[in-house]
DNA sequence: ATTAAAATGGAATTTTAATTCCAAAAGTGA
DNA sequence: TCACTTTTGGAATTAAAATTCCATTTTAAT
């Protein structure tokens, strides 16, 4: 015996992207029997579901059989339904391919050419800028605008990764004329003694969080002035703080992230916070 | 004694949405044990897999056990994994509209609000970045790197808004064990008398150009470093240095850029040499 | 109208996944 | 250090979903 396969499907001819299938499936249509017909036409109006749903359901909101959804799989040239489904889970989460390992393996392969890389934190950087859009809360960013807009003076504080976030905060309010103290956090000296009341704190910081940035913003928080978060994830221990949190989910790429959409967020809140102040 | 319920909880109080989900996975995050709280970090970091994953795979990509998952949605609130993931996808299918739906959808929330704002910071970020994968010259990328690499100590220069390119090289090059400065440019002080001749200089500046960085720039040249120049266009004064040019078209938003692109062709730059040097 | 072939619906079976349970390990406080 | 509680890992159990099978119906051809 050459070839001891046992299990997983010997002769494949079925699709490998969801591309591939629909093209099969517009040749194909005309052909099938009825139902199976019928269920090819609700997977072409809702493909979205194939994804997330049982056969059962998929059958039931196709009003069809679920022996008949098994048989329109192995038309299209799966082995069941469940290779199917597993093609369109595996596309859904190629929407944000696992860029850590891609580049992971691109360094392996030895000395890559820079443009190559580039292209790699240009991809990131796309996906990252489109992934803030569906993520942010406008009622959350709306919220951070009237408090920074209310606040006397606004403190900048964010650190290594985060400090060109600040720095360019700390640009861009000087420009308006908003004033703001952009926190050097140099030699481990902390001015939270400069915090008033009346001020807001904008605290950047991403895993592996930043002590003196939690720190700062917690003493903030103890004098009460308003806080506001842009950090990545909803455990971050800025969520302690009662802080308005700004999530921003963005790829790293080893310890390196390209901070396109942190960037972007920052300077759309700067530049609304001038709007309001009428400065610009 | 009315009802005399012990555990399993049927008065159900399950997030009804994924909003309320992450809300209360911020505040009780923190008081998880270990195992939960490590999943917990997972599950926020990528939110996108719960609804098309089983929890032996969840349970896997999060270095975890399966039970462990189990309690953690009961820990939820949820009476299991199977209801916590109905949720995640009745989320999904609103995730699926394209990016100018949304992109439509931010706008509309009024055309003065920071989300309008974000939108177009977003547009531009993302037009940039298109922009600097056609118009950087692979050869001038290299070129560059290869200087870089070749150089005793790096000198990074550039104020004002180009500051957050500097600053962010100046991290990841200290991360990296790369020598590297990171000109401060405050109190007009320049620190000429550092570079030497076999050092390399990074000059960052757009219209309108800065004084200091041109200055500083030039010097350079005089004592024999390399420069290599990230600008807007080729008329930049950087031009006549005869540095290693690599333009970025930036595109602004009122007086504002979206710095995506410098950015990214910074870390790329950083991280290229590193990997030249061996040093990742 | 008759018969063979194709298609269908639904129950039976198999497979896979979710959930529970419990013994072992790790913490905690006296 | 010792009892006691909490947490953990992994096997055992239960539930649910996928897949197959087959009797019945429909369709098509003569």
């Amino acid at each position: 015996m050459v070839d001891a396969k046992l299990d997983p499907a010997p002769a494949d001819n079925a699709p490998q992207t969801t591309d591939a299938f629909f093209k099969r499936l517009g040749g194909q249509a005309e052909t099938l029997p009825k139902r199976l017909r019928q269920f090819a036409e609700f997977i072409a109006a809702n493909p979205d579901r194939v994804a997330v749903s049982t056969v059962a359901e998929l059958a039931d909101a196709a009003d069809v059989q679920p022996s008949a959804v098994m048989r329109f799989c192995q038309e299209m040239g799966f082995s069941g339904f469940s290779q199917m489904q597993k093609l369109f889970r595996s596309d859904y989460s190629q929407k944000w391919p696992d860029y850590a390992t891609r580049l992971a393996k691109l360094r392996e392969h030895g000395a890559e050419s820079p443009s190559a890389l580039l292209a790699e934190f240009v991809e990131v950087g796309r996906a990252s800028l489109e992934n803030l859009m569906t993520n942010v809360d406008p009622a959350a960013l709306q919220q951070a605008v009237d408090v920074l807009s209310r606040a006397e003076t606004i403190h900048l504080v964010g650190f290594r990764r985060a400090f060109p976030v600040t720095s360019y905060l700390g640009y861009a309010f000087e420009k308006m004329g908003v004033p703001a103290i952009l926190h050097p956090g140099i030699a481990n000296i902390s001015m939270t003694h400069l915090i008033r009341p009346n001020d807001a704190v904008i605290a950047v910081t991403f895993t592996p969080y930043s002590e003196m940035t939690l720190d700062i913003a917690a003493k903030g928080r103890d004098i009460g002035a308003d806080i506001v978060a842009i950090t990545d994830v909803v455990t971050s221990p800025l969520a302690r703080l009662k802080a308005i949190q700004l999530l921003v989910a963005e790829l790293d790429v080893g310890d390196f992230r390209a901070l396109s959409a942190s960037l972007s967020l920052a300077i759309t809140l700067a530049v609304s916070v001038g709007a309001r102040k009428n400065l610009i």
